[in-house]
DNA sequence: CTAATACATGAACATATACTCAGGTATTTG
DNA sequence: CAAATACCTGAGTATATGTTCATGTATTAG
């Protein structure tokens, strides 16, 4: 059988015995986890990442973005449009170009500190 | 045209001249942000982030984590590999089970940072 | 007005991936 | 020894996703 988990045997020999005799030890809830993954979901593409590192420095319209990553604009902003679903960026229009920044500090912050911990 | 990029037309108009005139203001390497991209997405799976939820807590076993998941030890063990993959487990071989526990710290906190950053 | 620009969007396609299923390895038990 | 356990792995499948292509909308120029 492929399966043992559900003949509930290791249960009885696992490293904190009360916690599985009990079945507790919450994990995530699956509603919380969803949408934590889909946070970090946003942050998977290698795009994406481009474009946040480039307006981590400041705002830029579509077209210098697209130019700057050597991109058709469609594809750019597919991916804006995907940053601004999970709030990640603001925008202003000006005209009939688009300005995009990041939406706040927070987002900064997280990719720097990935980025330096990448640097192994 | 759906691709007006090429043209180089707003590269005149873009809010800071001097950067699209030069052509700087370098986005992270595509390298870079592929290897950056790849961890991101570790962490974009609803399981994978439970479990790293349990294993914040203290290590088990993968029968215990495929039970209190409530999936095949299949399932778990195959994205076990992932997290093994990224650096972002650990484990120790006792008997004929295997103990899983965070690699290190680092992961913790990144998990409870978004975690609290999602409260909202 | 018409033409061109800057950006957004839907469909299509190619690729990636999470799980199931079947089977395999290593350890322990009888 | 053989059977059972705990875990791992490859193939297959259903779904998700990033880009291109074609087209649509809003603004500006001539």
């Amino acid at each position: 059988m492929a399966n043992s988990s559900t003949d509930k045997i290791c249960e009885t020999t696992c490293s904190d015995p009360h916690l599985s005799a009990a079945g507790k030890a919450d994990p995530l809830a699956m509603g919380k986890a969803q949408k934590m993954g889909e946070f970090f979901n946003v942050l998977s593409d290698p795009t994406r990442l481009r474009l946040i590192s480039l307006l981590a420095e400041e705002e830029f319209c579509v077209c210098d973005l697209a130019i700057q990553l050597e991109m058709t604009d469609s594809a750019i902003s597919h991916q804006l449009r995907a940053l601004r679903a999970a709030r990640l960026v603001s925008y202003r229009k000006l005209g009939r170009q688009v300005f995009y920044r990041l939406h706040d500090q927070h987002v900064v912050d997280l990719y720097r500190t990935v980025h330096e911990h990448l640097k192994e």
